[in-house]
RNA sequence: GGGGUCGUAGUUCAGUUGGUUAGAACGCCGCCCUGUCACGGCGGAGGCCGCGAGUUCGAGUCUCGUCGACCCCGCCA
């Protein structure tokens, strides 16, 4: 058809502006054409932007040639309409909208664009498309009124830790994009150089390096909302680029970060129309693994109690449990009776490997009735009341574990095997959670239970590499008095009972509802103990130089005392916006196989460019 | 790397133990309609049943492979 141009015209409102106060105001609105009813010589226009909605009157005996001009209009055309605002008739008030007591007479109609049919409408109330067609074309799914509501939440609360943090003395810093892999443990997204042929860049998995050089370089205190990439395996909460909320400063404690933290976050909720409440409580993680089995802890449910005090020796071993490790109570609230079917189902929730390391007894009617007296201590021990769920989890006992030599080693190993037990009865906790989140609804709701998860082991065994490993990145620091089994650790690094399981770092990590939000830690400042940590993790000197020789060089110039910590700000918007993915608080996300639907990318490059970066691919 | 769910019209889905010409709703196109707001009425068009093999007289349906989307395990401090 053909096509106005728009020339001078101003608009003067948004679509979702006009009120009963507006009456008789000339206007000019642009926008998308919403939906489109025809009554004949009478036709309806919804025009749409970002603000909202507002509906136009096309009158054949009021105005022929608009109305003739309209009639080939459809949806998603962008007009731009000139009219009169007018009051409704009574009986034609549309409750159901923010400017349903208006609607506007048109007097001039410019088609600024046409559209072809999208394969799906934005302006549909429930758009119930598969989400490979929204990400293809992600652009019209972007015209959807709650996807703009969740770019919006984005930029408030974005914005909202930008001021809070400014206010704090914070500086806003950038850092290279094209960088040296750092050490954080997930594989790298590299590029190529042209003109060093055969090397490669890192993009950075996080900016962790650089942020410890700003502290050495005295800017005392930094943040930025920082990019970051993982080429690992995706999950709904996991995208290969995501966003973090990055910062570090000098001379902290950890209270002092976990006061800022706190207190853009509270900025961040209140501009997300939330409250939350401060300070937020902490757990150090081994209390976290008795309590919850797990290092990011659901407070919305309750914690796990150990009941084995409930039981004799003799009873444990009718149950056939090994009393030499915990017996853990899982309790989910207002779950009510279960069927029979519904209780055998429960065994498909374990996968094989925990279904080796742990029992679990939940059928309590059937333990009352043999163990009367345990069964009503447990009930105690857990606080249960009417309806609860409760699901008694254990180590079978196998006969493998007689009594054993009472040395360090030993109680190490028991330890080991406990772990095992309270992580297996805390990922089945979860799962129990999920199963019956309809019936105990904890999750429904935006109730926000934040959690500090601090003391964080240092090193944990690697299966694998049959050796231990740093837990986190190796600028972490130990706490002083756990300097001591470093020492003796370090002779230990093949046996999973060594005492490098015990060390503990300055480390803590905030969990929302189950979620990990971001972790830091205080780092290490004294070159002599970073270059002991690379020495404990196995790498001699030559290495060291190698790989870090500028960070180890940069100590030795007089670095202040630093710490920090990085949040993800796409999960914190997502569970802002009640979203269950990554994908729906991110404008251009990727697919759950890092593709891009919407560009196609990745791509293969033409010979010329590979020739360029001297690069050939296998085939 | 492994496991699971799914793939049929533009969209969302149905499709019986394998059996004639693959259906519905919404959307689209045409005609009619002056108070709708999920407008309404009448009529119409629209399909490589993801792709490729195989079994069979015959495959949307069964088998194998493959591609893609999503979820989970491993992985991601």
């Amino acid at each position: 058809m053909q096509l106005d141009f728009l020339g001078d015209l101003q608009r003067t409102h948004r679509c979702g502006d006009l009120r009963a106060s507006d009456a008789g105001a000339t206007i000019t609105l642009m926008g998308w054409v919403n939906r489109r009813r025809d009554h004949g010589n009478l036709i309806f226009i919804d025009l749409r932007d970002r603000s909202g909605i507002t509906q136009i009157v096309f009158d054949m005996e009021r105005n022929p040639e608009m109305h003739a001009r309209v009639e080939a209009v459809r949806n998603e055309y962008v007009l731009a309409v000139t009219g009169k605002v007018e009051l409704r008739d009574e009986n034609t008030i549309n409750p159901k909208m923010e400017t349903g007591e208006i609607e506007v007479i048109a007097t001039d109609l410019k088609v600024l664009n046409e559209s072809k049919v999208p394969p799906f409408f934005p302006g549909d109330a429930n758009v119930n498309v598969n989400e490979e067609v929204r990400l293809k074309y992600r652009y019209l799914d972007l015209r959807r009124p709650e996807m703009h509501a969740c770019v919006e939440m984005r930029h408030r609360v974005t914005l909202a830790i930008r001021n809070y943090l400014a206010n704090q003395g914070f500086y806003e810093i950038e850092t290279p994009m094209m960088t040296r892999s750092t050490p954080e443990g997930a594989r790298d997204y590299l590029v190529p150089s042209r003109v060093h042929p055969g090397e490669f860049y890192a993009l950075p998995q996080s900016p962790q390096i650089f942020k410890q050089l700003l502290m050495i370089g005295g800017l005392d205190r930094y943040f930025q909302i920082a990019r970051c990439f993982r080429d690992e395996d995706l999950r709904a909460d996991r995208q290969p680029e995501f966003t973090q909320i990055d910062l570090e400063l000098c001379f902290p404690t950890e209270e002092t970060i976990h006061q800022v933290v706190e207190g853009f976050l509270d900025a961040a909720f209140t501009a997300a129309g939330y409250t939350i409440k401060r300070p937020f409580p902490q757990m150090p993680y081994d209390e976290a693994i008795r309590l919850y089995g797990i290092d990011k802890p659901d407070l919305r449910l309750p914690a796990m109690t150990d009941v084995k005090p409930a039981f004799s020796a003799e009873e444990l071993d009718m149950l056939a449990i090994d009393a030499s490790l915990p017996v853990v109570a899982i309790r989910i609230p207002n779950v009510g009776e279960l069927s029979r079917k519904e209780r055998d189902e429960h065994k498909a929730l374990l996968n094989e490997k925990q279904a080796k390391v742990i029992k679990f007894i939940d059928d309590f009617k059937r333990l009352e009735k043999g163990f009367a007296e345990p069964a009503a201590k447990v009930r105690e021990l857990c606080g249960a009341e009417e309806g609860d769920l409760l699901v008694l989890v254990a180590a079978p006992k196998d006969g493998i574990t007689e009594a054993t030599p009472d040395d360090a080693a030993a109680k190490r190993r028991r330890q080991r095997q406990a772990y095992a037990v309270y992580t297996n009865a805390g990922q089945f906790r979860l799962a129990l959670a999920q199963r019956y989140a309809n019936r105990h609804k904890a999750f429904e709701g935006k109730e926000f239970k934040f959690l500090w998860v601090t003391n964080f082991p240092s090193f944990e065994w690697d299966e694998q590499m049959r050796q231990w490993t740093f837990a986190h990145h190796p600028f972490t620091s130990l706490h002083e008095q756990h300097m001591e089994l470093l020492h003796d650790g370090v002779s230990a690094l093949r046996d999973p009972n060594s005492a490098l399981g015990a060390i503990r770092a300055r480390a803590y990590d905030l969990v929302l509802n189950g979620t990990e939000l971001g972790s830091g830690s205080i780092r290490i400042h004294q070159q002599d103990v970073q270059a002991k940590i690379f020495e404990a993790l196995g790498m001699d000197e030559a290495e060291q130089k190698l790989r870090f020789g500028f960070f180890l060089e940069a100590l030795q110039y007089g670095t202040p005392p630093h710490g920090g910590i990085a949040l993800g700000l796409d999960r914190i918007v997502m569970i802002l916006a009640g979203a269950s993915s990554l994908r729906e608080v991110i404008a251009f996300p990727k697919t759950a196989a890092a593709t891009d639907l919407m560009m196609e990318a990745p791509t293969p490059v033409t010979d010329a460019q590979l020739k360029e970066l001297s690069i050939a691919i296998k085939r």
